[in-house]
DNA sequence: AGGGAAACCCGAACGC
DNA sequence: TGCGTTCGGGTTTCCC
């Protein structure tokens, strides 16, 4: 086993199954302790370490926000909302001031879900969709054509921030990758979807997978105080940057609110609908 | 169908 | 220094 850390943050390296992902395959759960009731979605606390308890990983993975870790009988689904980490590390790591679930492995090992602002939640379920159902597709997903993607624009007759950020539409846009997508696009957050052109439809696309493309590379943004290793957010073309210049064209960005967010777009670059 | 608002949280940043 | 207030992130729920 290779030499672990106290602590590890281990959502980037699930997908791939590599590092952190492999080492937790085949483990078990020997022991789990809720520090925050909440945090269990459903339906106790009680019930929650009861079911999950002998359980072993199988297998780990992501949909759209939600890591996933398929275990012998269920299926745990992680969503770490705004502030929360999934850790990995040894089972006698001192437990954090903010850690609301921790799941005790074989060998000595341990995975804890940290959240100081205590918006993430977990799910213990037999069958995934009954969680995931709803959601929309992968932004990679390859049947993603940009005329596909123009087909479900045109049918919305929505503004494009609020639809973008919409998990039934497209899953897995938070609100800085949908600022700096309709940036790239040079499409205004206003814009009434339907009345997009196939050419506009195809640079959303290309603009969302480019920016989720970077946002991974660059392991993510690191907002607020929270810090989770990424440095995406030194690289920013609009997001909280109300006021300075646009890199395009240097015009002050500006700041809006759309459906309750704060939306930061060029008004130079991003013309505004009639 | 779409839009608006409130609720869930709390550390940070602000105003006084 | 120490209060009180506001903010914002993702999502659900409810209401017009």
């Amino acid at each position: 086993m290779p030499e672990l850390p106290e602590v590890e943050t281990v959502a980037r390296s699930l997908e791939a199954g590599q590092g952190t992902g492999s080492t937790i395959l085949g483990r078990t759960i020997q022991r789990a302790a809720v520090a925050w009731n909440k945090t269990v979605a459903a339906p106790s606390a009680t019930a929650f370490k009861k079911r999950i308890v002998g359980q072993q990983v199988t297998g780990v993975g992501r949909r759209a926000k939600f890591i996933r870790l398929d275990l012998s009988e269920d299926v745990l689904l992680v969503h770490l909302r705004m502030s929360g980490d999934l850790l990995f590390g040894r089972s006698d790591s001192p437990i954090g001031k903010y850690s609301r679930l921790q799941l005790y492995l074989d060998d000595g090992l341990q995975l804890s879900f940290d959240d100081a602002r205590k918006f993430g939640r977990v799910w213990l379920v037999k069958d995934p969709e009954d969680v995931l159902g709803g959601l929309g597709p992968e932004p990679f997903d390859p049947a993603l054509t940009p005329k596909a993607v123009h087909g479900l624009i045109h049918a919305r007759k929505r503004q494009l921030k609020p639809l973008l950020l919409d998990q039934s539409f497209v899953a897995g846009l938070g609100n800085i990758y949908a600022d700096e997508a309709l940036h790239g696009a040079r499409l205004h957050p206003l814009t009434s979807a339907h009345t997009i052109s196939a050419k506009q439809s195809a640079d959303l696309l290309a603009a969302i997978r480019a920016v989720l493309k970077e946002g991974i590379r660059r392991n993510g943004a690191s907002i607020d105080w929270v810090y989770r290793g990424g440095d995406f957010q030194n690289h920013f073309k609009v997001y909280q940057r109300t006021g300075k210049p646009c890199p395009r064209c240097a015009t002050p960005i500006e700041r809006i609110v759309v459906g309750q967010r704060g939306t930061h777009f060029c008004p130079n670059c991003q013309i505004a609908p009639e």
